[in-house]
RNA sequence: UCCCCGAUAGCUCAGCCGGUAGAGCGGGUGACUGUUAAUCACUAGGUCGCAAGUUCGAGUCUUGCUCGGGGAGCCA
């Protein structure tokens, strides 16, 4: 309405009171639906009859109106609402906890039901549901077929990664075998069951009978992690291509970033506006930096003979065969490149079983996307698709081949090569809205030690 | 899981060498001819996170616990 609404129009309005001043000859209202960051200034005469509906209104009261659009004389805004009718007045306890001041993000967590009423966490939630939206956009324009992956599942996708049991055994007293373990065979599914920490190995199967496809959706990580940048439950998006090999997978990557982060920067200019003020100046020049510029490419190796002859002070060493740490990634991106930066090519040692080995017998075709302010924001690879390559590695890593004999099967029947990736959802919602904690953009967030709401 | 920091009014914080609790905002009441987180006046509101200890006396010092924040590891 405000940014549509003509001077003369009569419209009703719903929203909630985000402040009220009153004086003796004229009353305001602040109004807001969530629809967008500004807010619409509802005006009454003193003696209007209205306003005795509207004595007990105060902050966080939720009304109905009707009145007259008109064109404001005061400063703030174009528009403003001239009361004429009280539809609904439903008054707010003097005790509303969100008052009209700045509030610390901390303490907006401890009222998750309330704070998307707040400007900026009002705005962070807009910026995820345009990010969601545009995600799905990207991946339906290119005709890739969406799934949902099962959240339940009997297999672990990195063989690594704490994962939550899902059972429903009765745990002061679960049947045990005889030789006293738990015995799994009584329980629900007929065999131990986790949450999902990866859609990706369904992805595949459906990747090698619909060519293209991706998965979006929640994932699970049972991890005594207590950082930032970690939650229990957060959402992956996991594209997966046929016929694909990791440059592929790769021009993917790059394109989903720039297309998806230029399409949210456009439709949110006035939420982004808010972050860039409050929460991280410089943003909207990073985020523009980001869509315009050309990613670089640069392999492990090469990545790592800039480290060790890069004169500066690492905490952690740097050599061939070494993880890279976040200080790394970040010196890579911000200070050699200066841009977004795909590292290619790892070691296969630190690198997930699925990913397909390189002819020189030592590294892997995995990327990872690393980008000024955060380090790494994509992981992908191109998965093995040699059947006896594949069952060889995951001997080697101890998995237990009878649970992945689908998954090997795979490889058996028309397994062509095939390449995908997977993004953090909510760190790339961080990253954009510069949030520096992941409670702060998940709408009712689970970390180690606390589900509330 | 490890390291560091913090916890005082509804919120954001101040409180010195240990001497008995303060501000701003918010709430309430009143004033004000169009305000923009309005302004002005008055007013109510506190087991100083919890438990112990040192002391004539603890918000202040010590120990333990709980919760929160930052960083690291692991990762997305």
């Amino acid at each position: 309405m405000l940014a549509r609404g003509q001077a003369g129009e009569k419209v009703r309005v719903q929203g909630w009171v985000r402040t009220r001043r009153d004086s003796k000859g004229v009353t305001f209202l602040e109004l807001n639906d969530g629809s967008c960051l500004a807010h619409l200034q509802v005006v009454a005469e003193a003696g209007h009859p209205a306003l005795r509906e509207l004595a007990p209104v105060t902050t966080g009261s939720g009304v109905a109106l009707e009145g007259l659009l008109v064109q404001s004389p005061g400063a703030g805004q174009a528009v403003e609402l001239r009361l004429e009718r009280v539809l609904l007045a439903t008054p707010s306890h003097p005790e509303y906890p969100l008052q009209k001041k700045r509030h610390t993000l901390e303490y907006l967590r401890t009222i998750a039901h309330l704070r998307m009423r707040s400007n900026t966490l009002g705005a962070v939630f807009r910026v995820r549901d345009r990010l969601f939206h545009a995600i799905h956009g990207f991946f339906r324009e290119r005709g890739f077929l969406f799934l949902a992956a099962p959240i339940i599942t009997a297999s672990d996708a990195e063989g690594a990664g704490a994962m939550f049991r899902v059972t429903t055994l009765d745990v002061e007293t679960p049947p045990r075998s005889s030789s006293g373990s738990v015995d799994w065979s009584k329980d629900f599914f007929g065999k131990g069951a986790h949450l999902t920490v990866s859609g990706q190995l369904e992805g595949e199967a459906f990747a090698l009978a619909y060519h293209d496809v991706y998965t979006f959706g929640p994932t699970f990580r049972a991890e005594n992690s207590n950082t930032a940048r970690h939650a229990a439950e957060f959402w992956m998006v996991e594209p997966e291509m046929a016929f694909a090999d990791l440059a592929a997978d790769r021009a993917l990557a790059e394109a989903f970033v720039r297309e998806v982060l230029g399409q949210v920067l456009e439709q949110c200019r006035e939420d982004f506006a808010l972050f860039e003020k409050h929460w991280e100046p410089g943003l909207l020049a990073k985020l523009d930096h980001v869509v315009k510029s050309s990613f670089e490419v640069m392999d492990y190796g090469e990545a790592v003979g800039h480290l060790e002859t890069s004169g500066e002070a690492f905490q952690f060493p740097v050599s061939w065969g070494a993880d890279l740490q976040t200080e790394h990634e970040r010196w890579l991106t911000e200070k050699k490149v200066g841009r977004p930066l795909f590292v290619v090519n790892y070691p296969k040692a630190i690198k997930a079983f699925y990913m397909r080995a390189n002819d020189d017998g030592r590294t892997v075709a995995a990327m990872d996307l690393l980008v000024p302010g955060v380090g790494e924001i994509i992981g992908g690879s191109q998965r093995e698709d040699r059947e006896d390559v594949l069952r060889e590695r995951m001997r080697e890593m101890g998995l237990p081949l009878e649970d992945y004999q689908w998954y090997l099967d795979l490889r058996r029947y028309g397994g062509v090569p095939h390449a995908g990736f997977g993004m953090g959802f909510d760190r790339l919602l961080m990253y954009i809205t510069g949030m520096s904690n992941i409670r702060d953009v998940i709408p009712f967030p689970r970390v180690p030690g606390y589900v509330e709401f």
